[in-house]
RNA sequence: GGGGGUGCGCCGGAGUUGGAGAGCCGGGCCAGACUGUAAAUCUGGUGUCUCUGACUGAAUAGGUUCGAGUCCUAUCACCCCCA
C-alpha cells in the first residue's frame, strides 16, 4: 500500500480549499475526506461552509455531517474514522484527498497521536466543574500532585490543557506525561502536504463576503433552530455564538454580522499561524491549480519508484 | 451671532482634589503556543529611537507655577442650548 498517496490540503477558512479539492478530486477521479471539526456535525450546515449538494454530488465526500452535536467527538475519533475510510478508499484509488481547516485533525491523521486510553467524559466534566468553582490555580495545584513533570512544560493558564492532563492522569492512575512519547506514527501511504495561502487583505475580503453569503443563504434560520442547544460544545463556534447573541437581543443583526466577520478573521489568523509552523508544507495560492496538479503528478510518479505507470480509477 | 460643554493611544470606557503617566480596563490589530473541547483554549506585544537605555507625548500656540494632562489666555474641532 506504500504506493498510495494522500494529498493533504490545508489552509485558513475561506481560502478556497473546498473548491480546489473538488476540482482536483474530479481530475484524479477520486474522493475527499474532510478534516473539519464543525462540518462533521449533521446539524451544522450553512454556517460551517459545508460543500453544497451539487459539490457533494460531483465528488464523494467522507466525514461530513456524519455525527451529531449531541455526542462527544474528538480529534482522536476523527483520526480513527479517517484511517478506516482511507483504507477502503486506497483499495479503490491510488490518490485520496484530505482537506480541511482543522489543523489538529489533520495532524492526528498524518502524524498520529500517542497511544492513550479513552477517558470517560464524566471525568473531564468533573474537572471542568472543579475548575469553574475553584479556578485555574487549583488545577495547577492538583496537577502538581498527579503529574509534576507535565506541569513544567504545560501552559499553566490554559485550563483546557490542565483539565486534559488531570483527567488522563486520574483515569489511568499514571501521569499524563508518561503517555506522551511524541513519536510520529508510520502510515502505510505517502503524504503530500499542501497549504493554501492568499494575501491577508484578499483572504479577509473573501471571508467578509462569505459571511454575507451565508446570511443570505438562510443561516439565521438554521442557527435559530439550534439556539436552545447553545450550551453544547459543538456550538461554541464562530458565527453561531454571535447569532445567538442577536437572538437574545444583545446584538443587532448588522452588529452580529460584523462580529462574525471579525471572529472569522481571527480564526483564520490562528489557522495561518498553525500551518506556518507545521514544517515544510508546499504553499500555493488556490488559483495555481496547474502547479498543484504538477506537484501531485510529480509525487505520484516518484512514489515507490519503478512500480509502473499510474492507473486511472474507474468510478 | 450669544451662552455652555468636551478635546491624550487604532477604538470604547475609567481616572487624575496642581505632585512620578509611555500610561488603568475592555475591544481591535500584530505575533505566538497548542497530542483527544482545536471554529475550542491560552500567551505576548501594540508612541519613537541608535531599544538592558533614552527621547517625545494629554487638540494647537502661549502663560502662571518649584512642578500643568489638571489653572489662565487665544486659536481650532466637535456637541448642546438660545437666536
Amino acid at each position: 500500500m506504500s504506493n498510495k498517496l494522500l494529498v493533504v490540503i490545508g489552509g485558513p477558512t475561506g481560502v478556497g480549499k473546498t473548491d480546489l479539492a473538488i476540482q482536483l478530486a474530479a481530475h484524479y477521479h477520486t474522493e475527499i475526506i474532510s478534516a473539519d471539526s464543525r462540518q462533521i456535525y449533521k446539524e451544522l450546515n450553512i454556517g460551517v461552509g459545508r460543500p453544497s449538494l451539487a459539490q457533494l454530488d460531483a465528488v464523494p465526500h467522507h466525514l461530513v455531517g456524519h455525527t451529531t452535536i449531541f455526542g462527544h467527538y474528538t480529534a482522536g475519533h476523527f483520526a480513527d474514522d479517517a484511517l478506516n475510510i482511507l483504507e477502503k478508499l486506497f483499495s479503490l484509488h491510488d490518490i485520496v484527498f484530505l482537506t480541511g481547516g482543522t489543523g489538529l485533525y489533520v495532524k492526528a491523521v498524518i502524524e498520529g497521536f500517542d497511544e492513550m486510553p479513552d477517558i470517560p467524559i464524566e471525568i473531564n466534566e468533573r474537572w471542568t466543574t472543579y475548575w469553574k468553582e475553584n479556578g485555574t490555580e487549583a488545577l495547577v495545584a492538583n496537577l502538581q500532585k498527579l503529574d509534576p513533570d507535565y506541569l513544567e512544560i504545560v501552559d499553566k493558564s490554559n485550563p483546557i490543557r490542565l483539565i486534559r492532563a488531570l483527567a488522563v492522569s486520574e483515569a489511568t492512575g499514571k501521569p499524563y506525561s508518561s503517555f506522551r512519547k511524541g513519536k510520529q506514527t508510520e502510515r502505510p501511504f505517502q503524504i503530500l502536504p499542501i497549504v493554501l495561502d492568499l494575501p491577508r487583505e484578499e483572504l479577509f475580503k473573501r471571508i467578509d463576503q462569505r459571511v454575507l453569503n451565508m446570511i443570505t443563504s438562510g443561516w439565521e434560520e438554521e442557527a435559530r433552530s439550534l439556539h436552545p442547544l447553545k450550551h453544547l460544545k459543538a456550538l461554541q463556534t464562530v458565527g453561531y455564538k454571535e447569532l445567538f447573541e442577536y437572538f437574545e437581543g444583545i446584538l443587532t443583526l448588522p452588529q452580529a454580522i460584523a462580529a462574525i466577520q471579525q471572529s472569522t478573521r481571527r480564526y483564520a489568523k490562528r489557522q495561518i499561524t498553525w500551518w506556518r509552523h507545521q514544517g515544510s508544507w508546499h504553499s500555493f495560492s488556490p488559483d495555481h491549480d496547474k502547479s498543484i496538479v504538477d506537484i501531485i503528478d510529480f509525487h505520484f510518479n516518484a512514489r515507490g519508484k519503478g512500480q509502473g505507470a499510474r492507473s486511472k480509477d474507474e468510478p
